[in-house]
DNA sequence: AAAACGGGGAC
DNA sequence: GTCCCAGTTTT
């Protein structure tokens, strides 16, 4: 049997099942396929479910506010794929009569849609012969061929990707790149791989030369840089706070947050009451929540977070009540205070 | 070509 | 701690 033909074997008995699986509503794959990007399919799935539940159309996606999608895609992370789906559905819903494009290049065009959503979605939904290319195809074809090349360089994904169409099922593409996509998420895993069950042991170059837990090569991603965030916690007489929403570039953009002075290193108590007074010229009392720095960690930095509580009276500037902030989207640094706090 | 973009899970 | 995840966009 040739790799191809294994791998389908495999998954006719081995298919995990998912809702996603049971359509091929192009709006429904679209949005399982933008969800998942970079994330794993036990931390997507309940967001899935709640985006179908709550938006069963793209219509109803693209009616909308980015608001509400911001808020439901909130936890998630990457919030750029939530801001470019909501753009998408709007494109999909007004200008093209509520129906999505049918092939590889015309998907391609959409926002957040790149080169293994469009194959994805071309495969899944109209049978068209384009191999995905994904941290498990990565995987699973680096070591049974045995290649080097790194994953993450621009040389790399050529040879991949050639590889990758080379071996798909041209007569069952929709099938071919789920079953290459599961196989690699159970079976052919990046630690503790199952070759010891696998059913392409014989032919897995890594496996006959030891190299499995080597492949694939990546290139190391640089060290996180550390920032230092102070969030400020106004807290009037009358139950108020205020938040206000990130505009610029950058992470969590367009999310809320209480406002924030980030500083070059940890900011003490006293610079920041000398700031306070000058700008609020009121009477308050402040006091940090968290004697520990809280380390919010991402991929490209660390986050060292401190949450300073303003009592006063009055609000300096316009607020929200307290009762309405689980209505706003925030990052999780900021619904974890929130939950402890209690408010 | 490289950097930016989140958060959670596995080990 | 380190690495990875049904990648895409921006610089």
């Amino acid at each position: 049997m040739t790799f191809t033909e294994n791998l389908t074997s495999w998954y006719s008995v081995n298919k995990r099942d998912f809702p996603w699986r049971n359509t091929t509503d192009p709006y429904r794959i679209w949005l399982s396929e933008i969800i998942l990007q970079q994330t794993q399919i036990k931390q997507g799935l309940p967001y899935y479910q709640a985006f179908v539940k709550r938006f069963p159309k793209v219509y109803d996606l693209a009616q909308a506010s980015q608001d509400d999608v911001l808020k439901l895609w909130q936890g998630l992370g990457y919030y750029s794929r939530a801001r470019n789906l909501h753009e998408t559905a709007k494109h999909v819903a007004f200008e093209l009569d509520g129906v999505f494009p049918t092939s590889y290049s015309e998907l391609l065009k959409l926002k957040g849609v790149g080169d293994y959503t469009a194959s994805a979605i071309a495969s899944i939904c109209f049978n068209e012969p384009k191999a995905v290319l994904d941290g498990n195809v990565y995987r699973v074809l680096s070591r049974y061929f045995g290649v080097d090349a790194p994953i993450n360089t621009t040389s790399g994904f050529k040879v991949f990707r050639a590889l990758a169409q080379d071996n798909l099922d041209v007569q069952n593409p929709a099938m071919y790149n789920q079953a290459i996509m599961d196989f690699g998420a159970t079976q052919c895993t990046p630690k503790k791989a199952a070759c010891n069950t696998c059913p392409l042991i014989t032919a897995c170059t890594a496996y006959s030369t030891g190299t499995v837990s080597e492949l694939p090569v990546k290139i190391k991603a640089k060290k996180p840089k550390n920032r230092y965030f102070n969030f400020l916690v106004y807290l009037s007489k009358d139950k108020k706070t205020i938040v206000e929403q990130r505009k610029a570039n950058g992470i969590w953009k367009h999310l809320y947050q209480f406002p924030l002075i980030e500083s070059e290193k940890a900011l003490p108590y006293n610079a920041l009451k000398d700031r306070l007074d000058s700008e609020l010229k009121v009477d308050f009392d402040l006091r940090l929540y968290n004697k520990q720095d809280v380390v919010h960690k991402l991929s490209h930095q660390h986050l060292h977070t401190k949450f300073w509580i303003i009592d006063l009276n009055q609000l300096p500037q316009k607020g929200i009540s307290i009762a309405q902030l689980s209505h706003y989207a925030v990052p999780v640094v900021i619904e974890n205070f929130i939950k402890d706090f209690n408010f």
